[in-house]
DNA sequence: TATTGTTATACTCTATAACTATA
DNA sequence: TATAGTTATAGAGTATAACAATA
């Protein structure tokens, strides 16, 4: 078993939730878990602030991204995976839909159904927008010396794994 | 100079921008970049639903967050660290204060000003909050096999550290 | 009768503009 | 005259409730 023990209290006595400091070493599970956290909430916060497309709510870039992954999708599928109620989807949709980014059509076999498909526009613009996120993290990561970009290197894989689990 | 190339395109053809499957190996700087960026943001979207206490909103946790890593601190410098304006910050400060979780206090050198310091509740909250965020994070890490375990914790440090930069 | 999607409406969070009080 | 904080008001974004069309 290797499920990190964490009845242990953390070695930092500290009580600040997200501010282990960067040079603590990960020196018990908890300690880890809690770098992990603390760094991967903050980490995501600046990611988000690089917004390619201000036009672009980030709920919108989400199911833009959503569409990309599972191609088409119905409101109702959309609504479940982005974890909004079906009304707010609709907005969404809509909205999506007036910038030229997906297209609606009537599903093949339900008519009370739709189908939303995302537009070769939408594509180039995931594209970019990904490039441009990609660019900022790597300058940050230009910051890191050869030993700890290679340790990020060998964990991003895992941090993907767990994200999915 | 250890500034990752991302002039050459990703060796993965899939046009999705936070897909790379959890298998994929990092092969190249731009797919361990992508790898980061996806898994970060993923993982960060679950662990916000992790929500301690559905009263206190992502802004209010967020603000509790910062005073306990800084001590006190005066609406305006909270605003500019939070990135809200003033105003914003003045209503997050009194819901704060009406859940008993900060207390104001006047300014000991400047009459305009006003000092915001979090109570022990909030600290007994946010202990709590984080308890169970790493509760939730480790259990997800115990389902890794040693190895991988191994590995993010080498790399727990060094996200810190790169979200700090 | 159940389900998909929409419309109507209200709530939460944040922002801008205008105001008060101190410096 | 400039700054800290507040009040008043408006704009996103989301939710719930009620409704229409279809299964």
């Amino acid at each position: 078993m290797n499920m990190p023990d964490l009845s242990r209290t953390s070695s930092s006595e500290v009580p600040d939730p997200e501010a282990t400091s960067p040079e603590t070493a990960a020196t018990t599970d908890t300690d880890a878990v809690n770098a992990l956290r603390s760094g991967v909430m903050r980490l995501s916060r600046r990611l988000k602030h690089q917004r390619v497309d201000e036009s672009l709510s980030p709920a919108e870039m989400s199911v833009l991204g959503t569409l990309a992954r599972c191609g088409s999708a119905t409101p109702g599928e959309l609504a479940r995976k982005e974890h909004v109620q079906p009304p707010s989807m609709t907005r969404i949709v809509a909205l999506l839909e007036s910038k030229g980014l997906v297209r609606l059509e009537p599903h093949p076999e339900d008519r009370r159904q739709k189908v939303v498909t995302q537009t070769e526009q939408a594509e180039a613009m995931l594209e970019e927008s990904r490039r441009k996120r990609n660019a900022w993290l790597a300058e940050l990561a230009g910051q890191l010396d050869e030993d700890e970009w290679a340790t990020l290197r060998a964990a991003a894989p895992v941090l993907e794994k767990l994200a999915h689990l």
